[in-house]
DNA sequence: CTAAATCTCCCCACATTAGGGGATAGACCC
DNA sequence: GGGTCTATCCCCTAATGTGGGGAGATTTAG
């Protein structure tokens, strides 16, 4: 069987040399070419593709918001941006919004059937700019990819309860009756979490709490 | 001029079918092929190679830190990881410690001089299905990347002093004299913040300043 | 220049948290 | 069965924060 693909592009003469570029590959099917997004998510579902070409400047609604609507809809549709464009900005809000590709338009005539077939068989094509940048990110991002490992506090599940509680900003008195016990014991829970955290008052341990993703 | 390349694989079987494959293309030159990376720093620095190929599992020290130590001294060079794993902790920590490419070993023959040449111009070759784990990375670290738009609580310069303060833990009395201003006028700020944060605790302060970087 | 905002300081009354102590009952380990 | 850990509860005192006012000086914006 064939691969079902989806144009949109507000450009009728590049949607027809894309067309004509995959129609020279035979498992290749174009099923829809869109010249704007305003229904992208009727027109996807109309047609039914495995994979969408996705232009990220078009009149109306951008590409990348079109992204976000789709995945939403039809999270299994493979999404490849295809764009002039490769600042930061729109390469990675891209990526945040689900696409699963990213490729300059410079690159079309000689990537975009190897980057489909890439696509298909669960690879991210990006043209090489976009990858460094991509990687790039992630370094740079890396504390949050691998939290610094957190010191282990050796908090009880009690505890760790009473202080979510705290971070979400209720007093003691509150907590008891949500956790449904006495104003004093969770005064017990408090001063065990103040030994075992080395502070001395709530925000220090909100602070900590959250920036070492204790919660 | 050529481009110099230096290979690390314990593997020697694998170095020399590299270094073969290497070979067919002019403008390739090894000039350096190790066992083991106890020396990485200095037998780069000896060969002083535009890139180098680094396979992860090693005696010793692994790849990955090797990665790291000779970004750490040598910043300009470009590492290429070479590898069969290709779990998310490997994949990432690689890039993390700053390897500019990550393919996987069954593609070597096919896809390892292209990737040079990619990684020669700027790129940041990946085997397909690592492009792909990155991508999904990305977007579930996306928070990290585009902190989503923080509201601007117009908070004045001097309430985001005091409000650091609070978040750093100080009590009214420490910020007062941290200020050099009356306590009475650190309560009238904290106040405001109250206010304009519409919260009203010490605790919701220093939550909602750190989860929306106010700070 | 006037009005608004900001920074500074003060008072009183009340609520909440902090630090020190101690106690009981159940679970778990060896 | 004794020791350790956890969760639960209680008391007292002192310190700190909260909420409601008001008020003068200075800077900023219209």
């Amino acid at each position: 069987m064939g691969l079902r693909i989806a144009i949109f592009d507000d450009n009728k003469n590049i949607r027809e040399s894309i067309t004509l570029l995959l129609q020279t590959v035979p498992e290749f099917e174009v099923v829809g070419s869109f010249s704007h997004v305003l229904d992208c998510v009727d027109d996807v579902k109309e047609c039914n593709p495995d994979i969408v070409l996705m232009d990220i400047e078009m009149p109306g609604m951008s590409g990348i918001e079109a992204v976000l609507v789709i995945k939403k809809h039809l999270p299994h549709v493979q999404i490849l941006m295809q764009t002039v464009f490769e600042d930061d900005d729109r390469v990675f809000d891209s990526i945040c919004a689900g696409a699963s590709g990213y490729i300059l338009k410079n690159h079309l005539n000689t990537r975009l059937i190897d980057a489909i077939k890439e696509l298909q068989f669960g690879g991210s094509p990006m043209s090489p700019s976009v990858a460094r940048k991509v990687l790039n990110k992630m370094q740079s991002v890396s504390s949050a990819i691998k939290p610094e490992e957190a010191p282990d506090y050796h908090l009880t599940a009690r505890e760790k309860e009473v202080l979510s509680c705290l971070v979400n900003g209720l007093s003691y008195k509150m907590i008891a009756s949500d956790l449904s016990i006495s104003y004093e014991t969770v005064r017990s829970h408090v001063k065990k979490i103040y030994e075992k955290l080395h502070v001395a008052s709530l925000t220090e341990v909100v602070a900590k709490a959250i920036n070492q993703r204790i919660v």
